[in-house]
DNA sequence: TATTCTATGCTTAGCTA
DNA sequence: ATAGCTAAGCATAGAAT
């Protein structure tokens, strides 16, 4: 049997979830790879398993910090208040994960 | 005319480049979400365009903390040698990105 | 830069092992 | 948990806006 369209809720069967988390998981390391390498973007994904099982991904461009420097205007780019509150609220959340992170670690 | 068959390098003309990054980057945004709502998964996504820019997904769950503490043997489920030295190395790869959204916030 | 269009290439649900 | 199968749902290259 082929695919059934997918719903966008919680999978209820315990089966399923982690079935699928495996597959889509992968799916989506490689979808990043993919536009890491493509794009010459720098990509970072966490991702924590239903049973909480970590797994990461990180491209290995260090571009980025030249293109930044640059800038499109000749200045450097993230002078902005805008773009200053993303990095706020990115770091935010990474503080979150160092959190979780902090916990893993304790045996 | 359809699609190409897709060859893992860098996209050497700029357009081609900067719009690929467009549409997979929203492309790769989806499927995080759904993996996240689907699998009742946390996931964390940070891309950086060719150009520098950020961009930021970040799912909603705070459950596995809880799942954390049940662990699959009524114990902490985080306390092998593997797992740790796990935590270790998404900690090295958080610590390089916390960097770059310093160098980020300066003005 | 981001969106839309459409023909194709790619991903994956449910099973099975 | 992970791997392979197959049908069919999905994503997206290139072009144009």
């Amino acid at each position: 049997m082929g695919r059934i369209k997918v719903v966008l809720k919680r999978l209820e069967r315990r089966r399923s979830r982690q079935s699928t988390y495996c597959k889509r998981r992968n799916g989506l390391i490689k979808k990043a790879h993919e536009l890491s390498k493509l794009c010459e973007a720098d990509v970072a994904l966490l991702m924590f398993s239903p049973s909480g099982k970590p797994a990461l991904y990180h491209g290995d461009n260090r571009g980025f910090m030249t293109e930044l420097r640059k800038g499109p205007k000749g200045d450097k780019y993230y002078a902005t208040e805008e773009l200053t509150a993303q990095a706020h609220s990115l770091r935010t959340q990474l503080s979150e994960i160092q959190k979780k992170l902090r916990y893993i670690s304790v045996s």
